[in-house]
RNA sequence: UGCCCGAUGGUGUAACGGUAGCACAGCAGACUCUGAAUCUGCUUGUCUAGGUUCAAAUCCUAGUCGGGCAACCA
């Protein structure tokens, strides 16, 4: 991983050199309610980046404050998808629920600082005591509660006393505030609900605002990263731990990451899910980070992606363009080559024994000796891509043309001498002939041929079922469009094809080839050995404008 | 018509008062047993208007545009 910096390291570059921090402490903390997405990626890599840059600590927190939104389903998915993105929290694995008592302290502590009351007040009747920003809200009635009275409520709450909703503790800040975040906000609700780590010990659970700065504060993180929408949120952040007297991190805001071609909120990737439009969190055209490792994305090039876009205030949208090019960048390192045709047909070899299986070690990478060979068989019957052939060809197409000779990839040189067609003129074969003399795939005497193409044995292939995905939408940014975005859906993300491959791309779950002239395919978790499943990765670049 | 934040090529980002650079995308070419990779070249940018300064993308003022904020969600 390539060391950057941005605005946030200097701010901690500033924090180091003034002696403000000795050291740095960063966290990551998810809500165990849903999968993790590739904007998430950006602040796992911002989080744990950071802390490794500086010599520090991150610690993954799982901020555990609403048991009806959570579920234990998503905490080893969330701790499955932080490992292979690459980080490791070590032993600085926290939840915010083990806090539970720490935080009515610090409740009950604001409470005889009269700085929270309790409140009876509704939803509704709240809402119009808070106003609106452009005029101050009015003090609700709780606020004239002794210290006495709200410790008493305050604990029957505890109790369970009261039905959800009855009453809310608030802190008392500024009704007149023009951040409503001020208007003396709810800290903690009643909620008769079992959670997944305390079970039913609860009835009363912290509000985000008042759990968020206690639990950075009890594990000492120095910089609290989180998105833009929470700049509002940092006075109270503030307010609350200078309140208690509490030491106070940093909170440090930046811009979450929009991705082209797709949609990022938890909100619209349930429904996708739930509604059947795509199959599961880890389908393969989805952003969360289960689905890009089906489709066969090394994590490595998320995260150099990741390092690309940087980290600012600017709210932006990545083209995703950018992430395909890191996936080709290591994948074109990483992953061996191998022979499929996608779109066969077929070519007979007239000058070729028909009962001849020859066997050619070819090179794993073209420029990585080191990563061996495989052997691919040969055979009279091959198939080619059926773009692969042309019948008015002009100069600049390189492959096959009836009297044109191309190379068969690692094998001979051929020439097309006739195309078969049916009654209804489709061409149903080719009849080519191979100069053995060329075997290897040059000829003796020096000449050259313009084209090669891939192939794979007829009789020696192996069929395999193919996906091929592309972009989820049709549109750049569904989510800015006017009207319902699942109308926006490309209807082409996913063709489901069979293909023949070369014998030797037959290989375990997760395994990723390239496919010569093709792409990169990722063999999907569903393979067996007898009905084998592909999933494209990515397209090679193609400049070729035929 | 309240408060907060932001604005640099098509996209993302750098430049911290001193030559607007990098990457992706695009275009053109070289090379090639992958029309891939690699290599070379090219196109395209500081939101607007004032001000400070020898000098402004950078500092100041005003405006414009975009985003966020009025869950007992996080």
């Amino acid at each position: 991983m390539s060391e950057t910096t941005n605005f946030i390291h200097e701010i901690i570059d500033g924090d180091l050199a003034s002696g403000k921090r000795t050291e740095i402490v960063t966290r990551f903390p998810p809500e165990p309610n849903g999968y993790l997405h590739i904007g998430h990626a950006k602040a796992i890599c911002l989080d744990f980046g950071t802390a490794m840059k500086y010599h520090g600590k991150c610690h993954l927190r799982f901020d555990d404050t609403n048991p009806t939104a959570e579920d234990v389903e998503y905490v080893d998915a969330i701790k499955d998808d932080v490992r292979w993105l690459g980080f490791d929290w070590g032993e600085n694995l926290f939840w915010a629920s083990s806090y539970f008592d720490k935080m009515y302290d610090y409740a009950i502590d604001l409470i005889k600082l009269g700085k929270a009351y309790v409140c009876d007040l509704s939803v509704e009747d709240f809402k119009a005591y808070r106003g609106v920003p452009t005029e101050p809200g009015k003090e609700p009635a709780g606020r004239q509660r002794t210290v006495e009275e709200n410790l008493e409520l305050f604990a029957q709450m505890k109790s369970g006393d009261f039905e959800d909703g009855a009453y809310v503790l608030r802190a008392r800040i500024d009704m007149t505030s023009p951040n409503l975040h001020l208007r003396d906000p709810a800290i903690y609700r009643i909620k008769h609900a079992e959670h997944h780590t305390t079970g039913n010990t609860w009835c009363i659970y912290p509000m985000y605002d008042f759990a968020h700065c206690i639990e950075d504060s009890i594990e000492g993180i120095t910089h609290s990263l989180c998105t833009l929408e929470f700049e509002v949120h940092r006075p109270l952040y503030n307010w609350i731990l200078e309140t208690l007297g509490a030491t106070q991190p940093q909170q440090i805001e930046f811009a979450r990451l929009n991705l082209t071609y797709t949609v990022m909120s938890k909100r619209k990737l349930l429904e996708l899910v739930n509604e059947k439009l795509v199959n599961g969190w880890d389908d393969p055209r989805l952003p969360t980070l289960c689905g890009m490792r089906r489709r066969g994305y090394p994590a490595e090039s998320i995260r150099n992606f990741c390092a690309e876009i940087g980290v600012t205030k600017t709210e932006s949208v990545s083209d995703v363009a950018l992430l395909e090019h890191h996936v080709r960048d290591i994948l074109n390192e990483n992953a061996p080559r191998r022979m499929a045709v996608l779109d066969p047909l077929k070519v007979v070899i007239t000058n070729y024994d028909e009962n001849l299986v020859e066997t050619f070690e070819l090179p794993n990478h073209p420029q990585k000796e080191e990563m061996g060979t495989r052997t691919v068989p040969f055979t009279r019957e091959i198939f080619i891509e059926r773009d692969d052939y042309l019948e008015d060809a002009n100069r600049k197409y390189k492959r096959f043309t009836i009297g044109r000779e191309v190379r068969l990839r690692g094998v001979y040189l051929a020439t097309c001498n006739e195309a078969i067609k049916d009654a209804a003129g489709n061409i149903i074969e080719l009849h080519c002939t191979i100069d053995p003399e060329s075997k290897g795939g040059s000829a003796p005497d020096g000449r050259k041929v313009k084209g090669t193409i891939h192939w794979v044995s007829a009789s020696e292939g192996v069929e395999a079922s193919v996906n091929l995905y592309d972009r989820l939408f049709k549109e750049e940014n569904p989510a800015a469009e006017d009207g319902d975005y699942k109308e926006l859906l490309n209807p082409e993300s996913l063709k489901t094809i069979n293909g023949i491959v070369e014998p030797a791309a037959i290989a375990g779950a997760g395994t990723t080839y390239q496919f010569e002239r093709i792409g990169y395919f990722c063999t999907d978790k569903n393979t067996t050995p007898e009905t084998p499943i592909l999933n494209r990765t990515a397209g090679l670049r193609d400049s070729w404008k035929g």
